[in-house]
DNA sequence: TCTGGGGTCCTAGGACCC
DNA sequence: TCTGGGGTCCTAGGACCC
């Protein structure tokens, strides 16, 4: 049987949100209507642009544009600095609408879902739901959205990409040649700016040219990653729309620092405070992590990282800030700039499905003990309100064991 | 005042084993 | 006579996504 799959995607989702928060709170201008963007923080050197209104787009400032280049093309140019908070409000609103539709939807992220309308449909048809969902997200919740109608997700998610905003469109098999094939190759999903250039090479330039290619050829040029590109080319995709909750595969923290650091010292106190949220987040989804990895990125943007495994899968700020620290010891040398300091941690297992020794449970307990006490004080007055960071021992921290909750 | 931060997946190559 | 050859596990780095 078809899937009917829908894909729904908010229209400039950061600046939109930005825009109907605004005026929740009695703003009296529409930043949608201004050229206006939604952008970081240059003294902190992390100035580009994460969204753009319409209007700023006519000056064509481009997502991820520093912010020094999108004045330059629009010098009165309205700025606005980005809110997750205020992100995942709208965003489970939606998502809340969009429950009343199906119970099989896929947060593929903040602003961008899946839905899989196949057992739900009766009567109408997929493109009457969509049309149904599009009106009532722009008059129950004052944004509008893109939404892709399809048999499978690649091709709802290239028609969603089509024109915007505020359209449905459709992608339907016969639809292919005629709405896919002419665009070019960088408008197909998972083609980014490194496999572009190549393709155009070999004279593949549009996503038809890729389509009628030799599937061998591309097999032998670029792995799996060719077989796929030439089936999305063809429109096939056979993914399933994952709708039930999916823990995550490893977590990170990294921060870009406001100015280059050499101080290996100072490098390790931030990597304590990254390895905090890091480990807090594990708790949160009672996850327990089997490798660390920290990452470094110097003043001419080398990268570089190392990994190493546990001997045992914890969640303990303690024990995986040791390991990081190793890490980072093992890759810094005296003449690093250092610009960017990440840490992450992957191979999560869950907790309950955790065995250990007796032995090895008498030393987690105490762990636990501990991060419980910091996590519930986080909780309580809000995660800035405690930090380990700094020349402070973790020993030390045992004396937060005195505070009352 | 150039270039974010959160992820996932893949690949090449080394170590080690039989 | 030129030093095979699978298999597994692990790490560093790269490509891509929003």
């Amino acid at each position: 049987m078809k899937k009917q799959i829908l894909h729904i995607d908010v229209n400039n989702a950061f600046l939109s949100w930005t825009a109907v928060n605004m005026l929740e709170k009695g703003s009296d201008i529409d930043i949608r209507e201004i050229p206006s963007i939604i952008g970081g923080d240059e003294t902190k050197r992390s100035g580009i642009v994460l969204a753009k209104s319409m209007k700023a787009k006519e000056f064509s400032i481009k997502t991820a544009d520093t912010i020094y280049e999108a004045r330059r093309k629009c010098p009165n140019i309205k700025i606005f600095s980005s809110d997750f908070k205020i992100y995942r409000k709208y965003s489970d609103m939606l998502y809340q609408l969009l429950l009343q539709y199906t119970d099989k939807i896929e947060r593929f992220s903040i602003d961008e879902c899946f839905l899989d309308m196949t057992e739900y449909l009766m009567k109408a048809t997929l493109i009457e739901k969509a049309n149904e969902i599009s009106k009532r997200v722009k008059e129950e919740l004052g944004f509008t959205v893109n939404i892709g109608v399809a048999h499978n997700k690649l091709l709802a998610k290239m028609a969603s990409d089509f024109t915007k905003p505020d359209k449905v469109h459709t992608l339907f098999e016969e639809e292919i040649k005629t709405k896919m094939w002419p665009l070019p190759i960088s408008d197909l999903f998972m083609l980014g700016k490194k496999t572009v250039p190549k393709l155009n090479n070999m004279q593949i330039k549009t996503i038809g040219d890729l389509a009628n290619s030799d599937k061998n050829l591309l097999n032998k040029k670029f792995g799996k990653h060719g077989i796929q590109m030439w089936e999305y080319a063809n429109g096939i995709d056979n993914s399933e729309v994952q709708y039930k909750k999916e823990k995550p595969k490893g977590v990170g923290n990294s921060i870009t620092l406001s100015q280059n650091v050499t101080d290996i010292e100072k490098l390790e106190e931030i990597l304590l405070a990254l390895t905090e949220q890091v480990t807090y987040r594990l708790r949160k989804y009672e996850l327990l992590a089997n490798t660390v990895n920290v990452q470094l990125r110097t003043s001419n943007f080398q990268d570089t990282s190392h990994q190493g495994k546990l001997t045992v899968a914890t969640s303990s700020t303690k024990e995986i800030y040791a390991k990081a620290k190793q890490l980072l010891i093992q890759m810094y040398h005296e003449s690093m700039e250092i610009r960017l300091i990440g840490v992450r941690v992957d191979n999560l297992i869950s907790k309950e499905e955790t065995q250990l020794s007796l032995f090895q449970d008498k030393i987690n307990e105490k762990q636990e003990k501990l991060d419980d006490v910091v996590d519930k004080i986080k909780e309580k007055y809000g995660y800035n309100s405690i930090t380990r960071a700094g020349k402070m021992e973790l020993n030390n921290t045992l004396k937060l064991k005195d505070i009352k909750e």
